[in-house]
DNA sequence: ACAATTAAATGCGAAGTGGTACATAATGCC
DNA sequence: GGCATTATGTACCACTTCGCATTTAATTGT
């Protein structure tokens, strides 16, 4: 799809996809508005103006940072939630995976952009509304995978499943920046998956 | 003890605690980085000045509105956790009771000042260790709570179920900002806390 | 070679930031 | 009434903030 006709102007430089990554990376360990054009051009190696060019002004340069972060969990952690096999092991795997987005080397856990540093800023029309989106999100495929896992019982059990699921991920964004070690999340997250279990009477 | 020797200089006419009230109600509506000394100093009626020798420099003065939160959690919620009564009760009246502290009148609920603002300014040492200090606050008050309730369960339901009563909290914060009414997230709180009863084999 | 076109950086400006020196006001003590 | 003492507000400072007008660079078309 791309080069396909060498275009009229000088050519662009700027990766704007590892640009993105950087502005992802600084935003979910600061948060919004703790973050200045100037760190962003700092990290990313661009002038403010290419950052302005590239991704609007400041909002909207958190906001593409909340998607871009989205479209990473989509693509990293969520295929282990829905990939086949029973429930717990699904579940075990999947706040695994999003535990290795959550930390990083650095001296504390950088966390979840959505569930971490949003909150903050929800005052912010468009960002409570991505936020509301992650939330939905979150419950939804996590609704999808329970009924799948035990498909007749009751609603009740279902949901009291699906509130335990997402409210531990979301738990997790605010105990990572608490100081909690990655393997102690990914044991709570274990054992988040086999109270699931037991309360649906799986295995 | 108050009042016992009239004061030598100019009398204080500064109510303090109504100040740290502003405080905590716009820190935890805005965040710690996004609030600006003239927007606390508009909210409380107080010149900087008069703020800085009150509350410190912004830091301490965000420290000190995690602490007053605290301390308004304390005495407000948590005795209707440690109530006498079945857990169930207990939980869900635990619930309800900080949710009516994470609501207000206002258009997005202002939601918890440590589990939905601290987190994304935990790069601040002294934040961090409030926000640490609060998790395991929750998580202790939980177990001995639950451990009360159930003395003879084994350990792993035990842990189990402080992961879910806590999680379920934490999760409050970000839910209440990202949008949810404050009914709905009373029926996660009473379903969570039937949910616990059902793992421990309790009523 | 030269115009057209696109990309990027330099530098600036108006507004806002946290923090403080200084002046003013209000009380008790003598 | 003056004086020490404490409380409060006014005005300011150095610095940073976001955003943009302008300039410079790199490429294609003719």
């Amino acid at each position: 799809m791309p080069d396909v006709k060498r275009k009229r102007g000088r050519p662009a430089t700027i990766d704007t996809h590892a640009a993105m990554q950087s502005l992802v990376e600084l935003f979910r360990s600061k948060g919004y508005a703790a973050v200045s054009l100037d760190d962003l051009s700092d990290a990313t190696g661009l002038s403010r103006p290419s950052l302005y060019r590239a991704f609007g002004n400041k909002l909207s340069m958190y906001i593409g940072a909340m998607d871009a972060f989205g479209d990473q969990v989509a693509e990293t952690a969520v295929p282990a939630l829905l990939a086949p096999g029973n429930l717990e092991s699904a579940l075990s795997n999947f706040y695994a995976a999003m535990l290795s987005i959550y930390y990083r080397d650095s001296e504390v856990a950088p966390g979840c952009l959505v569930f971490g540093t949003a909150p903050s800023s929800a005052e912010e029309a468009e960002i409570q509304a991505r936020l509301e989106f992650g939330v939905t999100q979150l419950d939804q495929v996590m609704r999808d995978r329970i009924a799948r896992a035990a498909p007749g019982r009751d609603n009740e059990a279902i949901e009291m499943s699906v509130d335990i699921a997402a409210n531990t991920l979301i738990a997790f964004s605010a105990r990572a920046k608490s100081g909690a070690t990655k393997t102690s999340l990914e044991r709570m997250g274990a054992r988040s998956a086999r109270a699931i279990c037991a309360l649906l009477d799986l295995s």
